[in-house]
DNA sequence: TGGATTTATACCCGAACGGGAATAAACTAA
DNA sequence: TTAGTTTATTCCCGTTCGGGTATAAATCCA
């Protein structure tokens, strides 16, 4: 799943149009974290996770494994 | 989300027949983490929640809000 | 090909997560 | 009630996340 969320991101990240840049400016973290985020890192915490999400109307939940 | 998060850890664990103890035995985790966890704390790491999501089947994923 | 933009890697360091333990509170049963 | 179990709160403290920055690598076009 955490090349899920990391393909998730950088897709609809591209499909806006941003840089890595941008994103982690309009998502208020830093450039570090998206390019963490980006790479599948698992040791993200959650609600800095949540705060790019919402940029696109998603958010973490529990799913079927 | 957060709510439902903790209710589902909640719910399954209770599911189970486990106390937060135990839970926090079979995840790997410590016990301080259960109970942040099941109290909607929301700065959580990503792949300790998913060590405890693992064992009920699930894992974290992105939604839509 | 070369220059500009974007992304990746590496480092320092403050802030806070998470483990462990102690204590208190809540709940249940006898 | 009282004892026993479970859960909640609070502390110390090592580990590491994440911001910021600098540098390198990769990508994109003209």
């Amino acid at each position: 799943m955490n090349q899920n969320l990391a393909n998730y991101i950088k897709s609809k990240r591209k499909a806006f149009s941003l840089n890595q840049k941008d994103l982690a400016e309009k998502a208020g973290v830093g450039l570090r974290f998206i390019r963490d985020l980006e790479q599948g890192k698992k040791t993200l915490r959650m609600d800095k996770v949540n705060q790019v999400l919402s940029l696109f109307g998603a958010e973490l939940g529990v799913v079927d494994r």
